[in-house]
DNA sequence: TAACATTACTACAACGTTTTCGTGTTGATA
DNA sequence: TATCAACACGAAAACGTTGTAGTAATGTTA
């Protein structure tokens, strides 16, 4: 194996002793100007870059953070991860990807395999099987062992770090008001089971705005999706056929809130199917501004969750954090910053 | 700053030497089963676990590949990322990501900012300004220091590396062949500057499939858009007009074939707009499978490149590379893989 | 000219591992 | 009882850096 430029290497060729050489490729005044140059000419010619690695060991920080998210094929993580990386690159840091592909023990393996002095703090958006679990004790641990960690988007209370989320109850609570605004009075929810935060916290918005409107809520026109699996492929069927029985058995609905993009086009494919005219008869808004909102037919109006600045603000979060650690400064109490949230009117909306 | 249980702490406190900790958790034979019991335990107590960034130090690898692409809002991307990660990771292998962002000096940057150590290999698509720049100093020079590199889906010839590509002529072809087998006798094409390798390619096979059945080309049916920023927010009002022009002046186009999904569904908005009927007066077949394609109204027909084979098997070439150089093994000359495409017929297609 | 500064370097420890090469203590053998 | 394995462990080097603490060789001052 070709072995890379060393300090050695170049100490000993100029037959100077490594110190020099270090202390001159950093302009020390300790070094005269002569040896400077002499050492920085023969460094430049050899190509020589210091060790990453060594450093890293050095001064005990690797200068990259992980984010463990829990599927990458979609477009919201990939927008936080954009503004993760935005925000760490201009400070110096690099981005390690761990995917959890919605499994508990993915998530556990990738932590762990991070854990070990390879990064210097975590961004994480908790996995489905996490949730379900309620099982978190690789995130103590971490924190035990000091390592700082920002959760975004899928969060708990129970662990104590910094978050970052978006106000999931206002931002479904706009949306239906929206609707109810724009005419609708029988508004469905295609929602996620309770145990996905996000999902409980959507529809506790779309309750609330059903009750500040004097509209008492249906039971049957709240769909909770068992979205295992569900950004597999072909897995979509289950929720086609339930949105079909939502319109057969409620024609009058004319409103729906879903609480992501897929669930509000594949609403939407339905409905068009079974005739209704979108948004003459039936209003839809979705949750994430996504490629499928922009370029359904017709577009379709949502709320933006703004992925891109939840990352760069996670990442600012930790990097504090970071700092913090490795400067021995006071601890601050974990915050939550809640990214605000936008309703984007376009074609599914009068 | 709190610090993570070393060999040297376990060694003090257990009054033996550094050695005997390493080894006794290792199961040394060297190490009498007493010893090795009292180390593990205490071991396990203080929660010691090996510090990776040492590791990397002594064994001269950091057991992580580096991934640069140009674009992570975007399916295809993402699919060869699970692809690598998957691979990957079951290698024991972690997954460090850059992004380009389509421009030439982020490229660099970021591939300086790794080659320092902090990876064992590259897995590369090229950025859309390189490939205008036709600059590929950081490329050869990162060969040259023997750091292993792959590219996948946009490469170029003059680099000797491994490569992972789809038969981007071969899969267009197969796109116009079937379009013509299905009736459609005025075929267009939306493709992208002949600087992005795909879309030449692209290109060439769609050339070639009219060829075959006889069909002069005709320039106005090829639409070379130049995307610059086009994944950005709101730069699709070019292309729209573009193809809106196109079926103005040529009302008896009866398939299209475009080089990306988004173009396609962009394609397939205006045609439906203007009054045309997908599939029964105007065809269309994309290429890349993505969320778009699947959620198209009609779902949309398209050539699937398969990004996550792509992605671990550009990750299985990689570290065979990385094998052949840490265990100095003859090298093998490098190949260019291709994995095949396939048409994925759906709504758009008669 | 003795004491002291300044200059321009070098030696060495440290970061956390692994591994090679000792080495001291047993117990068995001749 | 001298010799030799076998056993169980320790010392030290190495990976590539940085920074502190030395140390020669000058030049300056009283």
């Amino acid at each position: 194996m070709k072995k890379r430029t060393t300090l050695k290497q170049l100490a000993r060729e100029l037959d100077v002793s490594i110190s020099t050489v270090s202390k001159a490729l950093k302009n020390s005044p300790e070094i005269s100007q002569d040896t400077i140059d002499r050492v920085k000419a023969f460094a430049k010619l050899l190509n020589y870059r210091p060790n990453n690695i060594a450093l890293s060991l050095k001064n005990k920080k690797t200068k990259t953070i992980g984010i463990i998210i829990p599927d990458i094929v979609h477009h919201f993580f990939t927008k936080v991860i954009k503004g993760v990386e935005k925000y760490a690159n201009s400070n110096g840091y690099n981005v390690i990807v761990g995917l959890s592909n919605e499994s508990f023990s993915n998530e556990v393996i990738n932590m762990e395999m991070l854990a070990n002095g390879s990064i210097d703090g975590f961004i994480i958006s908790m996995s489905r099987e996490t949730m379900q679990r309620q099982d978190y004790q690789h995130y103590t641990e971490t924190l035990n062992e000091d390592i700082p960690l920002v959760m975004f988007d899928r969060v708990v209370a129970e662990i104590p770090c910094d978050k970052v989320i978006v106000d999931d109850t206002k931002g479904a609570e706009i949306a239906v008001n929206t609707l109810i605004n724009k005419g609708a009075t029988k508004i469905a929810i295609l929602t996620t089971k309770d145990y996905v935060s996000v999902g409980r916290l959507r529809t506790k918005g779309y309750l609330e705005a059903l009750k500040n409107h004097g509209i008492n809520p249906i039971r049957d026109l709240i769909i909770k999706i068992d979205d295992e699996l569900l950004y597999e492929e072909d897995h979509l069927d289950a929720l086609e056929k339930q949105v079909r029985e939502l319109l057969l058995n409620h024609t009058d609905v004319n409103g729906i809130f879903a609480v992501n993009e897929l669930y509000a086009v594949v609403a939407m494919k339905v409905a068009k199917e079974m005739g209704y005219e979108i948004p003459n008869n039936l209003q839809v808004i979705g949750f994430t501004d996504g490629m499928l909102s922009k370029h359904a037919t017709p577009t379709l109006s949502t709320i933006s969750q703004h992925g891109e600045s939840m990352g760069s603000k996670a990442a600012e979060l930790l990097i504090q954090r970071i700092d913090e650690r490795v400067n021995d400064l006071p601890k601050e109490p974990t915050k939550t910053v809640v990214i605000s949230t936008n309703l984007i009117q376009r074609g599914t909306t009068k």
